[in-house]
RNA sequence: GGGCAAUUAGCUCAGUUGGAUAGAGCGUUGGCCUCCGGAGCCAAAGGCCGCAGGUUCGAAUCCUGCAUUGCCCA
């Protein structure tokens, strides 16, 4: 970041020479090959319109200008049709480790979000049974993203969405009354679409211990309405255990139930009506979806006089977006694709930008054990729960997994393989690499080494390339957060520490720290890992995985 | 039938608003245990970026068509 403020810094000027400003079309990064220097630009490609010269000589002429400047530039080149390559000193590079063990734990924020209000909601499965391992990978990603943004300067508030009423709801409590008057001697109830997991005998033996027989006095009515209840509330404790234990945080749960008792969804409707984007056409209330860009128009309320999901969804976002957020951000899972237009047109129908929901699709996860595909169904009651699998494989490793791929891309999680402690699984990769650091401190400490004020004449003597690979791989570091941010893409975050992690190791076995000769290089030294150290920290943290100092 | 995504090394995947000779891990092959944690390091082999066109200084990336796979809808 400190470089790329600083060259970018260099390179204003010759904008406004131009009339132009810095942005987003201009590119100033490292590039790939590391014989084209520190950083390059495409600068002189975007003048050439403006200036009617060939990019070629434009660069060259920034590059003739900005040479012999300023010692911290070392060299700059102009190379193939246009770009120019910037090479910084060492010593630049260097300066980097004070700033890093200043900040520390806040090393990396940058403050891009300037306090804008964002929510994400994320999970909101149905309270119908316990979460299963696809809801992990929502979750860690929703949560992860949550931590990213809210370091990056944004006002993040955590939402699960809880769709607490309608049919699954019925059939939810109709399946534990089923299985309590089972309990109760009175027959095997076959319930056609009712929930079949073992779960729901357990909420049923649970409910006969804390009631006894009573309900076989109410009305079916009222019995059903009991062991509704008692399922919701027993089910909805088990998902905040599951998500508690999975490091995931949703600061407010927001129930729809709510939002229908409050008349929220008629008054929504209303709106919608009187604003001319909603009709009456063969007894159904319809939404003109389609004059805002979605396929065709979608029911509101059917002849039944019933509600869709859409409708309270509806009147969902339009309480969030009066909650005054500037940015919604919801997390589904990818078989609710064609959901999105319909909700973009919604939030437009709200007198929103479409932009100011971001819709994130997650893609199913296929879990397998040792190859071997796992079935997942949570009617049939067939599946491994996201607790079995984090008790089984832990958090770190099952979320550094699900966050080390993009999120609409399929995952294979195959629990074998996920378990095992190799670069088959590469959040020991990362925590070894913080591991092996604190181990090195340790020891200095033991050893009486006093690391002190780290200035920066010391510094001088990280001068090799594995410390400049790792001074440079350290400044770019809250760049990573920038696009994750932006991109609401935490997958960078992981890619990004396993790129230092590789560079640490290498480092390690090639350059001694303790014993690194005069007692200002070993000092230098682990100042380096310690910076090393803070980064991948921030960096786990952010992905909600621990840092350990011993494995 | 219509729609949404995906397709990159043997396998699992990065490559995000178009940049230079396309990357990483696993696996394979061959090296590194006198030394701070070998859960590590080094090296090699491995590619028509699904196919065919188009847009321009420049395409894995954008557009069109086709193929395959997954999902949604009737």
């Amino acid at each position: 970041m400190r470089a790329y403020l600083f060259v970018k810094s260099l390179l204003e000027p010759f904008l406004t020479e131009h009339g132009l400003e810095w942005s987003a079309a201009i590119s100033l990064e490292p590039p790939k090959d590391k014989r084209f220097g520190d950083l390059a630009t495409n600068m002189a490609f975007l003048l050439s319109k403006k200036a009617g010269q060939s990019p070629r000589d434009i660069a060259q002429d920034i590059q003739r200008r900005l040479q012999g400047t300023d010692p911290r530039l070392s060299k700059v080149e102009t190379a193939g049709p246009g770009f120019l390559n910037f090479t910084l000193a060492p010593s630049f590079w260097q300066g980097g480790i004070p700033d890093i063990l200043a900040q520390g734990e806040d090393f990396g924020a940058v403050n891009v979000g300037r306090g804008r209000k964002v929510q994400v909601e994320f999970v909101s499965a149905n309270p119908t049974g316990p979460l299963h391992i696809g809801h992990g990978r929502g979750a860690a990603l929703g949560d992860s993203l949550a931590r990213i943004l809210r370091f990056m300067g944004h006002d993040v508030t955590t939402e699960y969405y809880l769709n607490d009423t309608g049919r699954q709801m019925r059939l939810l409590g109709a399946s534990v009354w089923a299985r309590y008057r089972e309990l109760c001697g009175l027959g095997d109830v076959f319930l056609e679409d009712g929930y079949k997991g073992d779960y729901i005998r357990t909420l049923a033996g649970d409910l006969l211990d804390r009631d006894g027989r009573r309900l076989l006095d109410m009305t079916e009515r009222e019995a059903l309405d009991v062991c509704r209840e008692f399922a919701v509330t027993a089910i909805l404790d088990g998902i905040k255990n599951d998500l508690t234990a999975f490091r995931v945080e949703h600061q407010v749960w927001f129930s729809e139930s709510t939002l229908i008792r409050q008349g929220a969804v008629e008054r929504t409707l209303a709106k919608l009506a009187a604003d001319g984007l909603a009709y009456e056409l063969e007894g159904a209330l319809w939404f003109a979806s389609s004059r805002l860009g979605d396929d065709k128009d979608r029911v509101l309320r059917k002849s039944d006089g019933s509600l869709t999901y859409l409708a309270s969804d509806i009147a969902y976002h339009a309480e969030k977006f009066a909650r005054g957020f500037n940015l919604v951000v919801d997390i589904w899972g990818a078989d609710h694709h064609g959901y999105v237009a319909r909700m973009k047109a919604a939030a437009q129908a709200l007198g929103r930008d479409p932009d100011d929901l971001q819709v994130i699709l997650v893609q199913l996860v296929n879990l397998l054990r040792g190859g071997e595909q796992i079935a997942m169904s949570t009617r049939a009651g067939a599946f491994e729960t996201l607790a079995d699998v984090c008790a089984e494989v832990g958090p770190d490793a099952a979320r550094f997994i699900f966050l080390s791929r993009k999120s609409d891309s399929h995952l294979d999680f195959d629990l074998e393989l996920v378990k095992r402690q190799s670069m088959d699984n590469p959040v020991y990769y990362v925590q070894y690499a913080h591991a092996r650091i604190h181990s090195l401190l340790a020891k200095a400490e033991a050893e009486g080494v006093v690391p002190g004020v780290v200035d920066r004449d010391i510094l001088a003597g990280l001068d090799t390339e594995e410390d400049l690979d790792l001074l440079k791989a350290l400044d770019q570091f809250p760049n990573i957060l920038v696009s994750a941010a932006q991109n609401l893409s935490p997958h960078h975050v992981s890619h990004y520490l396993l790129e230092l992690a590789g560079k640490l190791h290498r480092y390690y076995t090639t350059h001694p720290v303790l014993a690194a000769g005069s007692p200002e290089l070993v000092r230098s030294r682990l100042a380096l890992c310690s910076s090393v150290a803070q980064v991948l920290r921030n960096g786990l943290t952010l992905l909600g995985v621990t840092a350990p100092k011993k494995m």
